[in-house]
DNA sequence: CGGATCGAC
DNA sequence: CTATGTCGATCCG
């Protein structure tokens, strides 16, 4: 900001926007100030639905910060005096690993889109101006933000703040040309510079320093643009003065040399300026050429790494630098009073979390290290640590593969399940058509809803096989959604925002194998699924390896439509295909697609189709008959012959431990959630009883079982053991296959099949307790449960009882994790202590007792 | 894996 | 009237 002064002194300077704004400040225009800009922002805000849905995230971060602090009041000064052992030594090595041989750039556009909407319309240019909407503004110049006009600011509020500001529409199209033409410079100085974005980039311009050494002085010359396309005449003058005696006295002296000898078309010397050989010349000479190629300023940091750079950058913005000298002294004086907030990874949430700790400076920070380490997960106190140290990445690393893609939108109320399940094709559609260009499938489907008072949840899904087109995320899509709209019935859904997202890209060396292996297969079963309206379902409900696939896709979703049709004594499978045609939230054009797709796809059905869960070959004439057979085989009743078949084909094999795990959504008394709760439970009706116990039970037990086939992990405590017993001694063998262990390890993929055999589990059946390992009759599975769970309290306390070598009592429930992830630091970098686990172990399960005996949810609390 | 949250641009 | 869109990372269950 004292940067600012420096420029606002200079006069005549119209060519440079963002002294435009400091000369009006100057000349007294008037901003507003702090108090007065939150004022009328809070009564902007005030009772809105935005601002309640605020709220309650405030709330939320505050207990965040309460559970933290609670946990902090139970630190010992042993604890805490252990930690700063462990920590220091980090520390240490930290040191002695430094590297502060790089130089890296950070240049960053001052007030990017805003600039280049001034420069191209000089109307705006002594003006507060924002660019974006009367809903959302991207960024503001620097005239505007006086009144407290910023970026991510809703444009109707800013013109609360500032009643002449104007708002102008984004434009891409333009930002990205202006964009590249930086980036043309950018790359001149490192080929490898990395963009973040359309404003930003860094640089490593190590090489660039070395060999710039040695380049005559004329090729670090550059001259100013005389042809002015916006015709600022003075420009050339200014620059000169600029460069010749503000910021940039460093630089060589213009016209120093007078012989002018080197005139090079309509350029000449006294146009021109030379700029030196060190880090702070080569940034100033970017900058210098950004200006004259595009006239926009950029501001930019130098520092031995990425976060300083950055950092940096920020420092003398606008239009200036800073550079970071590559000694430690240089980093440690620089954070020394740097507001953490400042530090890129540190938001709201984690400046406000930190401020309760006392922390709002770096060197705060480092003082608290080893109480950080002990209220936040390594991940956090890691890099918390390295900001402290100022340490960052000394090279830049291209981005990798993406991830995902997306696409959402907001607009205005919608709560016709017809309007949204057609958006929501309109989604799909859009995000198909990227995803082709980058030639991506991806097996996971988010769907994305934003409620009218601003909640958002998410829901996914991830399938077996790759999807990418319109119609396949649409399937999946489709589900989701239908399953929010039933969570809300009888009251509509009522939306301001939704989005889809496929994530899980397959790896290149995963195309090749699927193209290769399964992907015959997979056609076959999805010309099936589409006649059945659950393509991807279909494929997932063959392919699982966990009771989860089998239990949502077939199951769970024949339920389902049972349910809608109220046609309860209607076999599933005709339940489905009743559900082609009458599927209640269908759209419209949903329904006609779907007639479309149908007919298209029938002509293509194989006549011969393996089927997926015995693997013999069906010849089939009508598609009933087929989807019957696989049915049948689902139910059960191939379960062996599925077994041998994984177990001799070692490619298929292979492919399924490859594939994707399912697991039971968990339904913690969320309200979004419950609905599932309350189909699972609807679901076991039909299957076993209707005694709605019981069926709960049987919900905790597709827990069980779900968890089992997600985790590989060895046994470490009781519930692990218990878990295995369950899974290996207890349940199915005993009922379903002889017992052979191995082999049930090896192919958890007919766990989904098993489940179906216990849901089929009555009265009367025996049961071995998973925990205490001898044979319960049960008359029913609610009095199993609840055998179970006393087995489980007994075990618990003997537990308890046997090692108190560890002050267990001295850890909330929300503590272990941090405890947790410390005790492992130890054992990572001490294997000398090893008493640890044992006491990690206590923790947990004081916690766990502590749950159980206030929760309702006795076995599936304790199995989590 | 799935869901929520944070953070950046 | 009117509070974004996209992406990656992390934590937790």
């Amino acid at each position: 900001m004292d940067d600012m002064k420096k420029v606002a002194n200079s006069s005549c300077n119209d060519g440079f926007l963002l002294r435009v704004g400091l000369n009006d400040n100057k000349a007294g225009m008037q901003g507003l100030d702090k108090e007065k800009i939150n004022k009328i922002i809070m009564e902007a805000t005030k009772g809105s639905r935005f601002y309640e849905n605020e709220l309650k995230k405030d709330q939320q971060v505050n207990q965040r910060i309460e559970k933290m602090m609670q946990l902090k009041e139970k630190i010992t000064t042993q604890q805490l005096l252990k930690a700063q052992l462990q920590v220091d030594k980090l520390v240490v090595e930290l040191e002695q690993t430094r590297n502060l041989s790089s130089t890296i750039v950070h240049i960053d556009m001052d007030a990017f889109y805003a600039a280049v909407e001034m420069r191209d319309n000089p109307e705006l240019k002594e003006k507060p101006i924002a660019v974006g909407s009367m809903s959302m503004l991207s960024t503001s110049n620097y005239h505007a933000r006086r009144f407290g006009v910023r970026a991510a600011m809703p444009g109707f509020i800013a013109k609360k703040l500032c009643p002449h500001l104007t708002i102008v529409p984004l434009n891409f199209e333009k930002y990205g040309k202006v964009s590249k033409e930086v980036r043309e410079i950018l790359a001149e100085y490192d080929p490898n510079f990395m963009p973040m974005g359309l404003d930003e980039a860094y640089l490593n311009i190590t090489e660039h320093l070395e060999e710039r050494l040695n380049w005559p002085e004329d090729r670090r010359r550059f001259f100013f643009n005389t042809e002015s396309p916006t015709g600022v005449d003075k420009d050339d003058m200014n620059m000169s003065d600029k460069f010749n005696e503000g910021e940039y006295s460093s630089s060589p002296v213009l016209f120093e040399d007078n012989t002018s000898h080197l005139k090079q078309r309509s350029q000449s010397v006294e146009n021109s300026v030379v700029f030196g050989t060190s880090a702070e010349e080569v940034v100033k000479e970017i900058r210098f050429r950004i200006e004259q190629k595009t006239q926009l300023t950029a501001s930019a940091g130098i520092a031995p790494n990425t976060m300083l750079a950055k950092m940096c950058s920020d420092r003398n913005k606008p239009n200036g630098q800073y550079r970071i000298t590559p000694e430690r002294q240089a980093v440690l004086d620089f954070l020394k009073d740097l507001p953490i907030r400042k530090v890129p990874g540190i938001g709201k949430v984690t400046e406000k979390m930190l401020k309760a700790l006392g922390i709002v400076t770096c060197s705060e920070l480092y003082q608290q290290r080893a109480l950080l380490s002990l209220l936040f997960s390594e991940i956090s106190w890691r890099n918390f640590l390295d900001i402290s140290l100022g340490l960052g990445s000394t090279h830049l690393e291209k981005d990798g593969e993406r991830k995902s893609m997306s696409t959402e939108r907001t607009f205005s109320e919608i709560n016709r399940a017809e309007d949204q399940y057609s958006l929501c094709r309109e989604l799909c559609r859009d995000l198909a058509q990227e995803l082709q260009k980058e030639g991506l499938k991806g097996k996971t489907v988010t769907l994305k809803l934003k409620n009218v008072n601003f909640e958002v949840k998410t829901r996914a899904s991830t399938v077996l096989s790759s999807v990418s087109t319109e119609e396949e995320i649409f399937a999946v899509a489709k589900d989701l959604l239908g399953t929010e709209i039933d969570s809300v019935a009888p009251h509509p859904l009522r939306i301001r925002l939704m989005g889809v997202r496929v994530s899980g890209f397959l790896s290149e060396e995963e195309k090749k194998y699927q193209q290769k292996s399964i992907t015959s297969f997979l056609k076959s079963g999805k010309e099936i699924g589409v006649l059945r309206l659950q393509p991807e379902k279909s494929n997932q409900e063959y392919f699982t390896k966990s009771s989860e696939a089998s239990h949502r896709g077939s199951f769970f979703d024949q339920k389902r439509a049972a349910r809608l049709l109220n046609s309860e004594n209607l076999p599933p499978n005709e339940a489905v295909g009743k559900q082609l045609f009458h599927d209640r939230k269908s759209s419209a054009t949903f329904v006609e697609e779907t007639k479309k797709l149908t007919g298209l796809q029938s002509s293509n059905v194989c006549k011969i189709f393996t089927c997926p869960v015995c693997f013999e070959e069906q010849s089939s004439e009508n598609l009933e008959e087929l989807n019957r057979h696989i049915d049948e085989c689902l139910n059960g009743t191939f379960v062996k012959d599925t077994m041998e078949i994984s177990k001799n084909d070692k490619s298929r094999e292979d492919t399924l431990n490859t594939l994707p795990q399912f697991r039971n959504e968990n339904e913690n008394g969320d309200e979004w959630q419950k609905n599932k709760t309350d189909q699972l439970a609807r679901t076991d009706q039909s299957a076993s009883t209707s005694d709605s116990f019981t069926n709960n039970s049987t919900e905790k037990f597709a827990q069980i079982v779900s968890d089992k086939s997600h985790r590989e992990q060895q046994p470490s405590n009781l519930s692990d053991i218990a878990r295995n017993v369950c899974m290996k001694e207890c349940l199915f063998p005993k009922r379903i296959s002889q017992g052979n262990e191995d082999h049930f390890e090896k192919t958890e993929h007919t766990a989904g099949t098993s489940l179906s055999c216990f849901f089929e589990a009555k009265e009367g059946s025996v049961l071995v307790c998973p925990v205490c390992n001898t044979e319960q009759k049960t008359t029913s599975l609610v009095s199993f449960n609840r055998h179970v769970d006393v087995c489980l309290n007994k075990g618990l306390i003997q537990e308890l009882t046997e090692k108190k070598d560890f002050p267990a009592e001295n850890y909330s429930m929300e503590n272990q994790n941090r405890v947790g992830a410390l005790s492992k630091e130890q054992q990572c970098t001490n294997p000398s202590q090893g008493t640890k686990r044992s006491g990690l172990t206590t923790s947990q399960s004081v916690s766990k007792k502590t749950k159980l005996s206030n929760s309702k949810h006795t076995i599936k609390t304790f199995f989590k």
